[in-house]
RNA sequence: GCUCAGAUGGUGGAACUGGUAGACACGCAGGACUUAAAAUCCUGUUCCCGUUAAAGGAGUGCGGGUUCGAUUCCCGCUCUGAGUACCA
């Protein structure tokens, strides 16, 4: 029979199904292999024919590595929380789980139509209770723990409890807020409870506080740093303010140096790393405090952030001060002013009563713009003077303080120490405001701009003058260590992550508040069940969805406040959540007792090769690295990566066809269409038009006219007798009408061309547009290998002999090749391998068992279904296939006598020449000067030298 | 501005450590089969000049360099895409 791929492909993958294939054993002598891939927000939409592209991939690695003989453990599943679906219950009333419900039954429909050797019976999905449960589970163990930097790691709270109860906050080095207490254990112990428990909140991972967030209205919910683009939400794009606003956070800043010191422990993209790196912005410098003036102190509007009465000591500095943070604090004795960010919190009390109007007009007109302005515009210089001045704690300088807004209030201190010398920003602003610029180093030139140079020697610098770079930072900073006026530090750009959504559909955060406080609801009672509401919307008073959950409160069932009831935490997890431990659920998707079993961590460890888009690089993939380093410092796992290699696959992009309708002489649009090749001759304007009535950008004329009412009486300028469509590549999407649905191309194409073609497309990281054309191609190509098994009756007959050398060689070659191929993910060039050995096969009239059976065995990770019919019609059993062996390369079969060597006369080649590669260097060069054709082509001259390289080439210089 | 990735026929792309540029496929042109069309098969297809065939020249974004030899390595530039942005 012809190639039916409908029959073969259904009947296959409902075999899969029925026989679980693909189901990965946690127990296995076999060495394991992890694949994942990015799971999917299960969106109303369903598949485009560009989602596939990495599960395709990840299919075909996670396929050749079983018969390699790994037990691969290859699962899906789906990120099932999220907007998409709230956005919609609010306007329909239809509860989130059921669109949710119904998008998944399509998407598994889709996923299904692929034949992917997921193994289905770990599907997890986020949004379902048996998973969620252990999601608040990881949030209760975060709220547990403290990070002892001195351990470098997480630890119980407990410890830290037990700390405080012996010496107080003495000793203790940790990750934890800004203003933490100092006591002793006495002190701790006169605490009340809730003093105690407010004091350990500042230390927990997750921890609540009043923070400024990125507040979107139109989507009644914070959002956090990475959901954020130019000032407007990343799904949506709506505006987006910042607010104080009481919040969950994580405390991955704990983390920041680990997630740091990990990038260069995996084998990921090196784009994508270093957009983590940029994320996390260390930077290595020193903070310096400045001392406010004593003259000030005595003054109006003088205060400090410890105690304004120690100013008047006469010390200069000391206790009342600003702190800055600096990358060259080798510069010190450039500095000729200090700035302050507008927000800084010092401003209004060191800003004197003459300066009063100028500040506080300067703070306003800054307040007015917005984020994207003052991001639009840094060309601008602004500031105000406060009237105020600090000392240079080296040299006791008297300096003006000023405030500005290219100071951050966010970053660092919110204070720098001003050198206009060596910054081109405090230059700016100094020659804008006619403040002293003072060279620092012997070789500066700062005539039209700063030297940021660190090359030479200082001057101007005191006990630094004649030293270089290296000797003067650390004497500097030994200095400043001395005085007590500042010490090395380092710096990170990256902020604690907000946890909170004011949102309906996500994870219920398991918390109640008793007194103000936040208090975990005991481990027994997860998962704590998302409510049901009326209305998906906040409520009147502005609380989140949540809050209009009837009867929804928290009671004790024991000790004080037993049957009182308290309210629960409203607001819910972000989209983050789920999705940043689900890898481990795979291990053991359907454990009641844990999130994964220990036998089944220690088994799978980690993943090895994880496929995805580039665009979760600050997200997902940060916030998973973070949790997977807590889950291995309490020792719930194994690795402290997660994930070993990553892979990016490139997004495809939308092919978009045009058609040009004619305007008259008014502007009006007619009813007449011009051909794309001489739209230029008329007045048009370009229309989309759907790609899937365009084939090689020829459109088709009855097909259009029936698409639409308003073109059933179209009429068209054509050349050369047809209507030629314009092409753009744009973003795929239905408004576009350039979206090509899966679906349709393995109607009238299958799914095993489907999948080869995805491949065939290009390399798998790179980005490209999706065009259908050339699919014909791949689709002849698998017809073309049905028929080496087929007789011209159709009839299924391969023979028994021994193979030729030539079909051997092909053979080989295409073993090696692929083999090749796939190992470094290079999955187009394998597709172009396979049809030259067809087309090898094919010339040579092969039909026979040794060499077609393993063609079907390397060919099966890419074509799946057909290679399943055809290894059972060469008589194997059903479904073995997927568990046989990866023919084994033999080097012998490649073996040439001669080489067909290139001619080349000064790098050009000229003719090719057999010659046998038993020859040495020397007696090829001989063998090529005795040819006639050559002598002709050196026109009797000798040549002033050969090169010949074994194997390669031959180059004569003349 | 900074960082990264990329630029090869009409199109998607190949050429792995410097060694025959354009594999493989699409499209196009011509042919076979057919009453005809579809399907299938065969031949050609980088450009220029020339043409029965040949022979010749140019050629991997642009300009230089290293080398017997460069799509590949080095320097400078142009353009495209992505990320990031007053980060002290």
């Amino acid at each position: 029979m012809d190639y039916q791929f409908k029959d073969i492909e259904k009947k296959w993958q409902q075999f899969w199904a029925d026989h679980q294939t693909f189901k990965a054993d946690n127990l296995s002598p076999k060495p394991k292999y992890y694949v994942m891939d990015m799971f999917p927000y299960p969106s109303g939409a369903g598949l485009h024919v560009g989602h596939p592209l990495g599960y395709i991939a990840s299919d075909i690695f996670a396929r050749y590595k079983r018969l390699k003989g790994f037990n691969v453990l290859h699962p899906m599943g789906y990120d099932s929380f999220g907007l998409p679906a709230e956005q919609y219950a609010i306007q329909t009333g239809q509860h989130p789980a059921i669109t949710t419900e119904d998008n998944i039954a399509t998407y598994r429909r889709q996923l299904d139509q692929i034949g992917f050797s997921f193994d289905w019976s770990r599907e997890v999905r986020t949004s379902s209770p048996d998973y969620y449960k252990w999601t608040q589970w990881i949030f209760m163990e975060l709220f547990n723990s403290w990070y002892n930097k001195a351990a470098d790691k997480a630890e119980a709270i407990t410890t830290l409890a037990e700390h405080f109860e012996k010496h107080g906050s003495k000793g203790i080095n940790a990750a934890s807020d800004e203003e933490v207490l100092t006591f002793t254990a006495d002190d701790w112990k006169a605490f009340t409870s809730e003093e105690q428990q407010k004091e350990l909140l500042k230390y927990r991972l997750t921890y609540l506080r009043e923070s400024t967030v990125n507040w979107c209205a139109a989507l009644g919910t914070v959002l956090a740093n990475d959901e954020v683009k130019d000032g407007f939400s990343e799904r949506g794009g709506y505006p987006v303010e910042q607010k104080k606003m009481m919040q969950w956070s994580m405390r991955i800043t704990a983390y920041a140096e680990r997630l740091l010191q990990g990038l260069d422990t995996i084998d990921w993209p090196e784009p994508l790393k270093e957009m983590q790196r940029n994320w996390i912005g260390k930077s290595v410098g020193a903070s310096v405090k400045f001392g406010l003036t004593p003259t000030l102190s005595s003054g109006e509007g003088a205060n400090s952030t410890k105690d304004s009465s120690s100013l008047s000591s006469g010390e200069g500095w000391g206790e009342a001060y600003i702190e800055v943070f600096t990358t060259r604090v080798d510069t010190i004795f450039g500095v000729t002013f200090v700035v302050l960010a507008p927000e800084h919190e010092l401003v209004s009390q060191l800003t004197t009563p003459e300066q009063k109007a100028t500040v506080e007009a300067y703070i306003a007109q800054t307040k007015k713009k917005s984020e994207l302005d003052r991001m639009a515009d840094t060309k601008t210089v602004s500031g105000a003077f406060t009237g105020s001045y600090v000392l240079n704690p080296l040299n006791g300088e008297k300096i003006q303080l000023w405030i500005a807004d290219y100071v951050l209030a966010g970053y660092g201190t919110g204070a720098v120490m001003a050198v206009p010398s060596g910054d081109q920003r405090d230059y700016l602003f100094a020659k804008h405001y006619n403040l002293p610029i003072v060279p620092i180093m012997d070789i500066q030139n700062i005539e039209v701009e700063a030297d940021p140079t660190k090359e030479g020697k200082y001057i101007n610098s005191d006990f630094i003058n004649g030293l270089e770079y290296k000797e003067a930072t650390a004497a500097v900073i030994a200095k400043l260590e001395e005085v007590g006026a500042g010490k090395a530090r380092v710096n990170f750009r990256m902020r604690d992550a907000i946890f909170g959504r004011q949102r309906y559909w996500g994870e219920p955060v398991p918390v109640y508040f008793k007194d103000n406080l936040p208090h975990l609801i005991s481990e027994s009672e997860l998962p704590l069940l998302l409510p049901e509401v009326d209305k998906y919307l906040p409520t009147e008073s502005g609380e989140p969805p949540l809050a209009r959950a009837a009867d929804w409160h928290y009671t004790l069932s024991s000790g004080a406040g037993q049957g009182e009831a308290f309210s629960y935490e409203l607001s819910t997890m972000p989209g983050w959540a789920g999705s940043s431990w689900y890898w481990y659920r795979y291990m053991d998707a359907h454990n009641e007792t844990e999130f994964a079993s220990k036998e089944a961590i220690e088994y799978w460890k980690d993943v090895d090769l994880y496929i995805g888009g580039s665009e979760h690089a600050t997200g997902h993939l940060l916030y998973s690295r973070f949790w997977n380093k807590f889950l291995k410092d309490i020792g719930k796992v194994v690795e402290e990566e997660p994930f070993k290699k990553l892979i990016n696959q490139g997004m495809i992009q939308g092919r978009s066809n045009f058609v040009y309708r004619l305007v008259d002489e008014e502007g009006r649009p007619t009813n007449t269409y011009v051909s794309h090749g001489l739209k230029d001759q008329y007045k048009t304007t370009p229309l989309h038009v759907d790609v899937n009535i365009v084939t090689n950008e020829i459109l088709d004329l009855d097909k259009f006219k029936k698409w639409r009412t308003e073109y059933e009486t179209a009429e068209f300028i054509l050349e050369n007798g047809k209507y030629i469509c314009g092409v753009e590549v744009e973003k795929m999407s239905k408004s576009k009408f350039n979206v090509v649905n899966p679906d349709d191309i393995i109607e009238r194409y299958g799914a095993d061309t489907l999948r080869m073609y995805e491949m065939f497309l290009g390399p798998l990281e790179q980005s490209k547009p999706w065009n259908t054309n050339g699919i014909e191609g791949v689709f002849k190509f698998l017809r073309k290998f049905w028929r080496l098994f087929h007789n011209d009756q159709w009839e299924f007959t391969v023979a028994n002999e021994a193979p030729t050398k030539a079909e051997l060689k092909a053979l080989h070659k295409i073993i090696r090749k692929v083999e090749e191929d796939i190992e470094r993910f290079s999955f187009n060039t394998s597709v172009s391998s396979f049809m030259i050995a067809v087309n090898e096969l094919t010339d040579l009239k092969c039909n026979k068992r040794a060499i077609l059976q393993d063609m079907v065995v390397i060919l099966s990770s890419y074509a799946p279904h057909i290679c399943e019919e055809l290894w059972v019609q060469l008589g194997n059993p059903a479904g073995t296939l997927s568990y046989a062996a990866y023919p084994k390369f033999n080097p012998e079969y490649l073996i040439e006598d001669d080489f067909a060597y290139p001619i080349s006369i000064n790098g050009k080649t000229k003719m090719n020449l057999n010659i046998p590669l038993s020859l040495d260097v020397k007696d090829t060069e001989a063998f090529v000067l005795a040819n006639a054709d050559v002598q002709r082509y050196l026109d009797g001259k000798a040549p002033k030298k050969v090169i010949v390289v074994k194997g390669r080439i031959v180059n004569m210089v003349v």
